[in-house]
DNA sequence: CTTAGGG
DNA sequence: CCCTAAG
């Protein structure tokens, strides 16, 4: 948080948030919260709100008009469920200016909505959530807009990202997430649990191909399904046949009929027993080309 | 490019 | 999902 407030500098800070209420960030009420015992996790948010203890210093080179807009009385945004995850170097060929810091909020959506992006208080005139990447993904792949690359190249920017609690050592401010190459900020894809519909037809495609020709299962099963490559489905029918092996009570996400996970068990152990037969074959005819 | 497994 | 050594 500090290392955060810091780097907003001007007219920024950001405060602490438990369970939607404000709490003051000193020693003793953070451990009276629990929160460094690393039980209250969930509970933990975020809020950038103005700082009154601190004229904005110019951060800009020239004349940074844009700080001022910050300065509103209000908390500009509060992020339940949500921890910081890192300050991220933005390279400025993704179009972010110098000036805009831009607190980015991964916040769940109910069904099936995936993430949604939110900017606020970009600091400069409009909003450059898109700018950062391709923040914003659909499970119909809506087309997100390619960065801005007409920018000053000279400095450097910073975002702030948040997303949904988890990791409890979240609050590392790792190196810039920048591909030395290309300067390309790879995007993780994003999270697209199996329906189990797609189950169903992965299980049929491994009875009949396999769990070697995962080439073959993706043509044969999602050959029209884009986001699903061959290495995502050995990865699916890997915890499948964990999911079928746990007692249904750890479970979670939506339930796969018992029904199929069972034929995920018969079927992993015939291919099982096949793949060893193989491997037996060929020892076999190695001993023999010794002989 | 695919497989196969650990991260 | 990602990363990647091997084939």
């Amino acid at each position: 948080m500090e290392a955060v407030t810091a780097i907003l500098g001007g007219g920024l800070r950001v405060g602490v948030l438990l369970q939607g209420k404000k709490v003051r960030d000193d020693n003793k009420t953070l451990l009276q919260t629990g929160i460094s015992h690393n039980n209250q996790l969930d509970s933990l948010g975020f809020c950038l709100e103005p700082n009154p203890s601190q004229t904005p210093p110019s951060l800009c080179p020239g004349d940074s008009p844009f700080l001022l807009k910050c300065d509103t009385p209000e908390p500009l945004s509060r992020v339940k469920n949500a921890k910081l995850l890192a300050i991220i170097d933005v390279p400025m060929d993704l179009g972010v200016d110098f000036c805009t810091y831009g607190l980015m909020l991964f916040t769940r959506c109910p069904p099936t909505a995936g993430l949604v992006c939110q900017s606020i208080c970009t600091g400069s005139p409009e909003p450059h959530v898109n700018n950062l990447g391709n923040c914003i993904e659909s499970d119909h792949d809506l087309a997100s807009s390619p960065a801005d690359t007409s920018m000053d190249k000279s400095t450097n920017s910073k975002a702030l990202v948040a997303v949904p609690a988890m990791n409890a050592e979240a609050l590392a401010v790792v190196p810039a997430n920048r591909k030395s190459k290309q300067s390309e900020i790879v995007q993780r894809r994003i999270r697209r649990p199996f329906s189990v519909a797609e189950v169903e037809a992965l299980v049929q495609a491994v009875e009949k191909l396999g769990t070697g020709r995962w080439r073959d299962v993706k043509l044969r099963a999602f050959d029209n399904a884009k986001h699903r490559t061959y290495v995502d489905l050995k990865d699916k029918w890997k915890t499948l046949v964990h999911t079928a092996r746990i007692s249904p009570q750890q479970r979670r996400g939506e339930p796969v009929p018992q029904e199929l996970l069972d034929r995920v068990l018969t079927t992993h152990a015939y291919w099982s027993q096949q793949q060893a037969n193989q491997q037996l074959k060929h020892q076999q005819a190695e001993t023999c080309l010794l002989l």
